[in-house]
DNA sequence: ACTATAGGCAAGTCATGACTTGCCTGTCAA
DNA sequence: TTGACAGGCAAGTCATGACTTGCCTATAGT
C-alpha cells in the first residue's frame, strides 16, 4: 500500500492516531485495550497491529522495540502534505 | 459513503481536486480532456462522473447547473478537519 | 525448565469500492 | 425535427483491503 491517503481512509487506523495523540507510545496490548474501552473498537489484537504496519509505512508513526516491547509513537508530519496540497494559498506559479 | 477521508483515498479523486485547483468551474467534459491530458488519467467519463458525486457528497466540490452544462467548484474547507484533528497543539482538554 | 506475556507470520474469508458497458434524458443549433 | 453534445441511471465485473483464525518466536519471571 503505502499510500498517505489509503492510510488515513480506514476508521480503525484513525482511531489510534487519536488514541496516540492522547497518549504516545503505547504498546500493541495497550492499544487495544484502550481502543476497545475509550472507542468502542473491538478488534483482534493481529487487526490493529496490521494498522501499525500500515500506518508505520506512510510514516505516520515510529516505533521504537525494547526488549519484549514495542513503542508506538505518533507523527503527523506527513500530513502536512495535505496542507500543502490544497490548503496553501494557490499562487499563480507555484512557489517552489 | 460520505466519508472524508474516503473521499480521499482514492487517487483520480485526488487528481480531480488538484485539477480544480488549477481551473475552477469545469464542466464534466472539460475535467474528463484535462485530466487525461495533463493527469495522464484515463478514465471514463462515468468514472470521472461517479468521482465528482462522491467528492460532492463529502463536501469538497459544489456543483451549479446552468441548462445544458454543470460547472464543478472545489471546495477545500473541509479538510480543515484534518488539521483541527490532528494537526493543532494538543492542549490539556481540547480548547474547545 | 516451565509458563505467561508481548509480538509476528501466513493464509483464508468477505465486503466494498473502482471502473466499465449500455442505454436513456435534456438542451441547443441547423 | 433531426442530429450533436452534455449529462445521468443501472447493473455487472473485478481487485483489493479489513478482519479473522491458527500457529510460531522471543523475552521475563518463578
Amino acid at each position: 500500500m503505502a499510500d498517505l491517503f489509503e492510510a488515513l481512509s480506514a476508521p480503525a487506523r484513525r482511531a489510534i492516531l487519536d488514541e496516540l495523540r492522547e497518549r504516545d507510545g503505547q504498546t500493541l496490548f495497550e492499544l487495544c485495550t484502550r481502543l476497545a474501552m475509550k472507542h468502542d473498537l473491538a478488534l483482534t489484537r493481529q487487526a490493529i497491529s496490521q494498522h501499525l504496519d500500515v500506518l508505520e509505512s506512510v510514516g505516520l508513526l515510529t516505533t521504537k522495540r525494547e526488549s519484549r516491547y514495542k513503542y508506538h509513537f505518533l507523527n503527523t508530519s506527513p500530513l502536512q502534505a495535505i496542507v500543502d496540497r490544497w490548503l496553501t494559498p494557490k499562487g499563480k506559479d507555484e512557489v517552489s
